[in-house]
DNA sequence: GCAAAAGTGTTAACTTTACACCCATGT
DNA sequence: ACATGGGTGTAAAGTTAACACTTTTGC
């Protein structure tokens, strides 16, 4: 297997990322056109080379941000791919990294400082991808299905102030289920971790639902005394 | 950073793995001693440089292999690390794998066809380790720990065979919980995932403890159908 | 006034927890 | 006969699941 030595990067592995949001009640995944070889013109994950100056972590908010514009972004390493032949050009590793971003409450307009053209679009009906990044992006799936169970990683999705229908509606769509409306409440707003927000819905054509924030610091506080978010 | 070629593997990656075992009532980790630098003489995770021809996966049961003699054991990808100034003689990403192995009953005699010393030592109090080898011994155990709740891998730890209590402790060591005993003999039996031996336990100065085997058809069987072990 | 989503409680089924004594075997 | 761990059931507390109607608002 030929190794390939890029002049400027100067290194044998890459970070990509699994970007999701939500938007018009599905769960989205942030993918880019390629523009260069290989793959030239297939849709991809957003990834680079990580340069040698950089911990890993490091390479993925930079991808991350210059792909978004975003800081202080949730995100956390996924697993990482190493078949000899993952990448034409040679040995490649990937370190995977998910993302989990907000977009704005009414908003359908994508991000805006972009390197590459970047488009959402559904997880549950990815198109083909270059490299292995179809499964790449499974894996992203699968782990935020599993991790929304038992983290509250859902509000990183909505806006700041969101419904409880709202709030429903996001965890229907990414566990695939149907939920109760008054289990879900009863359950939700026991567990103390939503401040109800003074506000209301604006400019809904029927009764406007109450608005509510996700209180991090009670739950950092539970999280400490051993409390584990369940829904 | 200076970066070192090595001229037999030509590779900037590792993998490092955490190996467990159970024995004595305790939660065990592999270890060897290093007979080269960098951190010569110090204990660390086994481990080794991966070779260009080879997918990671195999790298990990590679080194796997060479420590243990074992194949087809539990082994799966953990985590990797990338912080820059990880190794001593430059850029390392390594990539953590963890295994679970079986030991014998009665044996405390360690696996036999080594490539260095290596030595069982107990997992939560485990001493210096080269590289940044805490860090993802640490990472291991949090793994194991976790994943104990929903998947029965506490079974990989044991003999073919096993008695009801030698489980239960088992689990109280892996999570640090006392365990009610009947509660945990009615629950673990209704899960439909072992099979009663005809044997019962030998040589034990006291009545002998009904021997048990893991039913992993029935348990793949289950879990096809959503099913999901919880203790 | 009607369409659309918001909001609200009760009961039955199930799961989890707490708890203590007799049994079989080896010394 | 005694020491050691093996083996067993029940009741109370807590959790989950099923289920339908009234309220508010905009058009």
């Amino acid at each position: 297997m030929a190794r390939i030595k890029l002049p400027t990067l100067h290194s044998d592995f890459s970070v990509d990322c699994v970007i999701f949001g939500f938007d018009a009640g599905e769960l989205k995944i942030l993918l880019i056109d390629r523009n260069e070889p290989p793959y030239k013109k297939w849709k991809a994950l957003p990834g680079n080379l990580a340069y040698d100056t950089e911990d890993i972590d490091e390479a993925a908010k930079r991808v991350l941000y210059e792909l978004t514009g975003l800081k202080n972004v949730y995100l956390e390493q996924l697993y990482s791919f190493g078949k000899i032949d993952r990448h034409p050009q040679g040995r490649v590793i990937t370190i995977a990294y998910y993302a989990i971003i907000k977009r704005s409450d009414n908003g359908l307009h994508p991000v805006t400082t972009f390197a590459k053209k970047a488009f959402w679009w559904p997880a549950n009906s990815l198109p083909k991808l270059a490299f292995d990044h179809i499964e790449i992006a499974k894996k992203g799936i699968e782990r935020i299905r599993n991790k929304i169970r038992y983290e509250p990683i859902g509000f990183e999705l909505l806006p700041e102030q969101f419904t409880l229908t709202q709030l429903q509606h996001l965890y229907e769509a990414i566990l695939e289920t149907e939920i109760d409306k008054r289990n879900f409440r009863k359950k939700i707003l026991s567990s103390e971790l939503l401040i109800e927000s003074k506000n209301k819905q604006k400019d809904v054509s029927h009764r406007a639902a109450r608005l509510y924030k996700f209180n991090k610091i009670r739950y950092r506080e539970l999280k400490k005394g051993g409390f584990v978010f369940k829904l």
